[in-house]
DNA sequence: AAGACGCACAACCGCAGTGTG
DNA sequence: ACACACTGCGGTTGTGCGTCT
């Protein structure tokens, strides 16, 4: 008997609609992330569990930072890309606030072809070309060096930044969720209920509306181009959330983050009556979470990727990102960054 | 003004890894 | 040990939008 088909057929496909992300978000709110194949079973979506969960991890999941990527993400991504080839996921364990499919895209329609340019006009200067996987030369590893190699030497050294960042960020955060994810952030990794679920239960832990407020804010963000051309049918989305009876709205899909001066109020009302969060106002009008945020709210950002979160965004150069940038200062004068 | 073109990005597809009975 | 189910990942595609001619 072979493997049936991921997906039956008839499941819905192309672009979700406002009301199917509410719809998602209130039932993993709910249950938690995870046993994709309950959900759209329990949530009468007409998607496949695939589609779910690429759903929630590229779009819905909170502390997705979308929009333009700083130079030293950038940096960080030209350097990872180097050291780990096109490890997408591992790559984006390192830039907490994006994803794996934002990263590969960026690099697939900009990064790529900006390196090939730079690679180019430079290449009368020395190859800066590596083999296999490599992309990127390094001086410090100038020796020839097999992929077991790199990636003992990558471990070492992954380990080592990580204890260091670690125990720079102790003293004042000694029992600070950060560093404590930070120490762990290697066996979270594949562990998406590990940070905000009880891992034994499943369950969201006290502070679930804190997280939940973020997925609300991704959600408004498409909620506000689409409320600006049809405000009753938003109304009418929030309500699908508590009754699932709105009838859907033909054509609507999500677009891509259009931001419009609509009036915020409307999407706090909804969103606190969705998540019960009540400063959703404070959120949708920040791109990135506050610094100001307590540790317990960082540690919420996101449920699945090694939370080096604040560090990497709100501290220069970090330790990590020292170490990610220094490994070879030579190929960045070369390639001009 | 309109068609052609390129870009950005959400979503899909298929394979691989892992867990479970 | 095996087959199956589920999940995660990377490659690829489809589509909407902006720019160019």
């Amino acid at each position: 008997m072979g493997r049936p088909p991921c997906c039956d057929k008839g499941v819905k496909k192309g672009p979700w609609t406002p009301e199917e992300d509410i719809i998602l978000v209130s039932y993993i709110q709910e249950h938690g992330p995870g046993n994709w194949k309950a959900v759209p079973a329990n949530t009468g979506l007409s998607r496949c569990s695939k589609s779910c969960r690429l759903r929630w991890t590229n779009y819905l999941r909170p502390g997705i930072k979308r929009g333009n990527f700083t130079d030293q993400e950038e940096k960080m991504i030209i350097h990872l890309q180097a050291l780990l080839g096109n490890r997408w996921a591992a790559i984006a364990a390192y830039l907490p606030q994006r994803t794996d499919n934002d990263i590969k895209n960026y690099w697939n329609t900009y990064l790529k072809k900006k390196l090939n340019k730079k690679l180019e006009a430079g290449s009368d200067q020395g190859s800066l070309l590596g083999g296999g996987h490599n992309n990127i030369g390094f001086s410090s590893v100038s020796q020839p060096m097999s992929r077991g190699q790199w990636e003992r030497r990558l471990q070492t050294d992954i380990h080592m930044a990580k204890k260091a960042l670690s125990e720079a960020l102790s003293p004042n955060k000694a029992s600070s969720s950060s560093s404590t994810l930070l120490a762990e952030s290697n066996s979270n990794l594949s562990n998406e209920n590990s940070t905000f679920y009880n891992s034994n239960t499943n369950k969201p832990t006290t502070t679930q509306s804190m997280c939940y407020a973020s997925s609300a804010d991704n959600i408004a963000r498409l909620l506000k181009g689409w409320m600006k051309n049809t405000p009753k049918s938003a109304s009418c989305a929030a309500s699908a959330v508590t009754q699932n009876s709105c009838s859907s709205s033909e054509g609507i899909t999500t677009t891509k983050g259009s931001t419009t001066s609509t009036s915020t109020v409307e999407l706090s009302e909804t969103f606190e009556s969705l998540f019960g969060y009540e400063s959703f106002d404070n959120y949708s009008s920040n791109s990135e979470f506050s610094p100001s945020l307590s540790p317990e709210a960082t540690l919420f950002q996101d449920e699945g990727k090694p939370d080096i979160t604040t560090g990497l965004i709100d501290m220069p150069f970090s330790l990590l990102e020292k170490w990610l940038l220094d490994v070879d200062a030579g190929s960045q004068e070369k390639l001009g960054f």
